[in-house]
DNA sequence: CGGGCACTTGATAGTAATCAAGTCCGGTGG
DNA sequence: CCACCGGACTTGATTACTATCAAGTGCCCG
């Protein structure tokens, strides 16, 4: 464990809460305070920050890089709930009561986390209640793509799946170019596949179709341009 | 629309606040108090309580009987979300800002509600901050039993997922008896079907092929005597 | 007792998982 | 800078399974 604790020194300056949504509405004095709660730390691409039924009492805040949330299934079979990125937090189950928990959660690459103990943010949101009705806003998103997330595995064809995660990718991590948004996949074929409850082979059956069809473009394994968004949206409905 | 609205006084004396989680820490005389902001609605069966996509200004508590929350697909294929039942509530999102559903809200019976208008409902709030904690931990279980319902329509076998839907009910609505549990299903094989994302042909298949093996059986179409839980819970793994 | 609807059961076909080779890409070391 | 190596990705062949299509059957209610 080479996961070295660190003062908020390093990055003091930057205000690096003030990059967190649940903060946004503070000032910068009020940033300052809230920087001296916290704790951070660095995790290497494939380290875990939290595994499935682990007790916590905090809540961790993703600074810079990305993180996979996926549970396990007992024949080994992964499936991927959450990807967050700067900005999204987890743990907050770890407000109300200890709890074990749901998922489990590795870096996906060389990811910064800001930790704030359970008590420190409970006292956090009764002196600016703005911040716990923000946590709320952001579970009911949350709540909202997971019941469109059942939707689509539960109605939708295989290719209305991977429009869909496309799709989604684009608006998240997609960047606009002149031919059209060139997103940053922040998983492999296999991830995607676990992301959607594929395979990773009828993933790039379908990733191949769509180029063939002129809807995307591969570039490298990591890239993907997108070049025709209304044909994708089309094929899902 | 022959929904007739009226005041609380029909339940008054039972006080029906106090049979809903959210309101259990109140005294005798605060849900007193509640009740007096509550407007009460019925519904017969198959009627609409809210459509996808409409959009309101508060809280739906259930009181008495059953709702399902829906999503249909272009296609016309429906993927249930939840049940709610005596107790749950829906319409959480519009306490944060007027917001339009991502479900469909449908009577499987005779149904009571209690509506709070979402400007009584914070002001609750701010009088008695346990309620908004409350309402919280409860849209973190509802987190959770999606992320399991994802984690179960993704890696999943069929079986499974038979299994899993009959144990859920099983937990929910089952009552004991000599011989086992005894499930009053809220739905149909259909409503089954959609529910974890298969054909009612599917579902009875199945169904049928864990009667033969003596895991369950089937008491007319409404009622199932769950005879092996063991065998059901090693099916999921 | 009769009618309709939900459910069951059967046959067939379509589709994705699986099994099995290749191929490509990125990184490493000479 | 180039050649090599390994992991990720692609593609192909086959199999397994569930959706679909199509009859029946049985349950519930009037």
């Amino acid at each position: 464990m080479d996961n070295s604790l660190y003062t908020c020194d390093s990055c003091q300056h930057k205000l690096c809460a003030g990059r967190v949504s649940i903060f946004t509405s503070l000032n910068r004095e009020e940033l300052t305070k809230v920087a001296k709660l916290i704790v951070h730390k660095k995790y290497k691409k494939g380290e875990l920050l939290l595994y499935e039924g682990e007790v916590r009492n905090d809540l961790i805040i993703v600074n810079k890089g990305q993180v996979k949330a996926f549970k396990n299934s007992a024949e080994g079979r992964e499936q991927i709930l959450y990807i967050f990125s700067e900005g999204d937090f987890f743990g907050e189950k770890n407000l109300l009561r200890d709890q074990a928990s749901n998922y489990g959660v590795e870096a996906l690459e060389e990811t910064h986390v800001c930790i704030i103990h359970k008590d420190k943010f409970q006292k956090l949101v009764q002196e600016y209640p703005y911040i716990g009705l923000k946590v709320m806003e952001i579970l009911c998103q949350r709540l909202d793509r997971l019941e469109n997330t059942v939707e689509t595995m539960g109605t939708r064809t295989v290719d209305a799946r991977v429009s869909s995660v496309l799709l989604e990718f684009a608006d998240k991590f997609g960047k606009p170019s002149t031919q059209g948004t060139i997103i940053d996949l922040p998983l492999s074929r296999e991830g995607i596949a676990n992301y959607i409850g594929l395979t990773r082979e009828t993933v790039s059956r379908k990733m191949s179709s769509m180029q063939d069809e002129g809807m995307i473009e591969m570039i490298g394994n990591k890239k993907i341009l997108l070049l025709d968004r209304l044909a994708l949206e089309k094929s899902i409905g």
